[in-house]
DNA sequence: TTCGGCGGGTAACGCGCGTTACTAAGTAAG
DNA sequence: CTTACTTAGTAACGCGCGTTACCCGCCGAA
């Protein structure tokens, strides 16, 4: 096939790289004695010259040691699976960048492999078993399961071989760990943001109110209002599409639906996108923003919240720190933490920028 | 540590899998005998029945190979390794996407690793050394390195230890292949967009000019209108921040520098952030999208050109297609194709949606 | 002198699997 | 009845490394 004399060294001889016996031989001791002060073993005895020996050696011959002999010989791979659809889907990727940076921190290999939930019922279906099971294949220490959005799953049967932490989403069927946003505290705080500075009527454009993130941050708002002393206005909150058209028409829904002095002086909108909508809405009202009408969105889509004019304050969905506690948690189980099926709830901050 | 009761198998006792000794007992034939049928060597004659006895046991014992251990005993890992900053500043995740898939179709593994080239002369120095190590250690077949935007990079040096493809940049030393998008034939086409609607008068808000990006996207411009025979106006180029900001402050100047007559009558936004800010530009000084002024991006960014209103007409950055092509090429390299240095240059194909 | 302990190592087994001999029985040709 | 060739398999080595058991020489104590 390959005609040209282009060099490629390391497909032409897969040439064998240098192991821990050239090491042994170049410092002349057994392998035992390299293998002892590369993993530098408290209880061995080796001599500080021969140690040094050993470490020229192995800086001279350029060693690097096999991680995939290592994980045989030790039986244990320090890998972690990540399935998730983040990688079809990538919204939530912040959840691999945390989980990513954990991993690192703790000297472990992240292994992400695809999967497809979101249509399981599509042509992908069995993408994700399939995910598994290469994943335990690489004999995986433990494995994390992520989604774009929070909700309850169904995860393959096969995860219960290995310590399991979902992400972003919970077992339905009440058996695994799970880390999810805290969406009660995050509509509590973004109301209450909104109470302190001084709004009482304030607008709510909702999403599908079945969905996780729906009930749970209505709820808090209403609590933040409960706290001084308010009641949510049913009148007062919009469900629509979670798009930008969604909120445009919410937007005007509730503009529109009362004279200039009734009229909510603030809006809530349930996901950033929908808050793109209604800053449209507002403007071609010929409202300002904030002045006329304050908005708060929630998700912080930083392309979307971080380049609306002005700046959409949010609350943020703590992904990156889900994706870390997650590798974290698998840790801890792995190393022998017995396995409950509770939630983790993190937080989710306000991120104040110009919209209130 | 663990005085709870509630069961850890993975975790207790790091059970034995099953092995393929164990399913070679059971079937009551050689491990040999197992191994080639498993791999199914076509050379190998095994009679039919022995053949299902054994793929019966497998069944029976729920028999999952160890890819380390064949890894070891093959010398072949089935693995590549991606090594990028995208993992750090997730913008252009989609090349994980493609690269993921395709690797998926080609039966290997993803090892993802963090990258920081950004900021490598800051706290992080060294880190994508170490991930390229961390990734030689793992024995990876080859190795991909993705940027987020497109531009020159310099890598470490032990890429070179084995096949490397850059993906959506270029080395700056000049010796690996890489794969990058057509900017060119993108700032063509968008233009030509334009033009075909009737547009004549183009006002470009163009990013900083030193990047490769604006170099490509602005010949490419230049192309197009020399196909209609006519010149790009070097007034109507006019530089700004990669922001919404910045799109909006140069939109502003182009509208406001032309009695309304000579104004030009569509915008070529070389980002979709600026985009962004060019259509508060034009809405503010009530004039609307694609009626009195059309917009067309570059980026895709959907997050902002699907939830414009109206959606953003927009060239897309091909970002998945790269990844695939990444992994594709560098299967090329490990199966022993020579290594040259070349681009391939990736169409990044027009989105029509509704702003021209 | 003998015994035990200690510092400084090493021989050798096994991790789970790919692969290359090699064997043993059956069959066909000479 | 040999010889040769196929069919159906197996024994055994090695991949690179962790780890356990053991060994050897030396020194101080009994």
């Amino acid at each position: 096939m390959a005609k040209s004399t282009t060099p490629n060294k390391a497909a032409a001889v897969r040439q064998r790289g240098v192991t821990m016996n050239d090491v042994a031989k170049h410092a002349g001791v057994s392998r035992t004695a390299v293998s002892f002060v590369l993993s530098n073993r408290e209880n061995a005895s080796i001599s500080e010259e021969t140690r040094t020996r050993i470490n020229d050696a192995v800086q001279a011959l350029g060693y690097r040691p096999n991680a995939g002999a290592r994980a045989l010989a030790s039986q244990r791979s320090d890998w972690y699976g990540l399935v998730t659809e983040i990688v079809t889907a990538p919204f939530a990727v912040d959840i691999i960048k945390g989980a990513q940076d954990q991993a690192w921190l703790d000297h472990r290999f992240l292994l992400i492999a695809p999967s497809d939930q979101a249509d399981a019922v599509g042509p992908n279906q069995g993408l994700e078993d399939a995910a598994v099971e290469k994943l335990l294949e690489q004999r995986v220490e433990g494995l994390l399961y992520a989604a774009t959005f929070h909700r309850g799953v169904h995860v393959p049967e096969s995860v219960h071989e290995v310590p399991t932490v979902l992400i972003n989403c919970f077992d339905a069927d009440g058996k695994l760990p799970s880390i999810v946003p805290d969406e009660r505290a995050g509509g509590r705080v973004a109301v209450e943001r909104l109470l302190q500075a001084g709004h009482s009527r304030i607008g709510v454009i909702n999403l599908d109110p079945r969905i996780p993130a729906a009930v749970g941050r209505l709820e808090g708002a209403r609590e933040a209002l409960a706290g001084a002393g308010l009641e949510l206005d049913p009148e007062l909150v919009v469900s629509g599409y979670a798009t930008a058209d969604g909120g445009y028409e919410a937007a005007c829904q509730i503009l529109d639906r009362y004279p200039k002095d009734q009229r909510p002086t603030a809006l809530f909108c349930l996901n950033d996108r929908m808050a793109m909508g209604a800053y449209d809405a507002i403007k071609e009202r010929g409202l300002t923003i904030p002045g006329d009408i304050a908005v708060i969105g929630f998700d912080n889509q930083e392309l979307i919240a971080a380049y609306l004019r002005p700046k959409l304050t949010t609350v943020a969905l703590p992904f990156e720190k889900m994706g870390a506690l997650g590798v974290q948690t698998l840790a801890a189980l792995t190393a022998g933490q017995p396995i409950t099926a509770d939630q983790q709830l993190v937080d989710c901050p306000l991120l104040e920028r110009s919209s209130v």
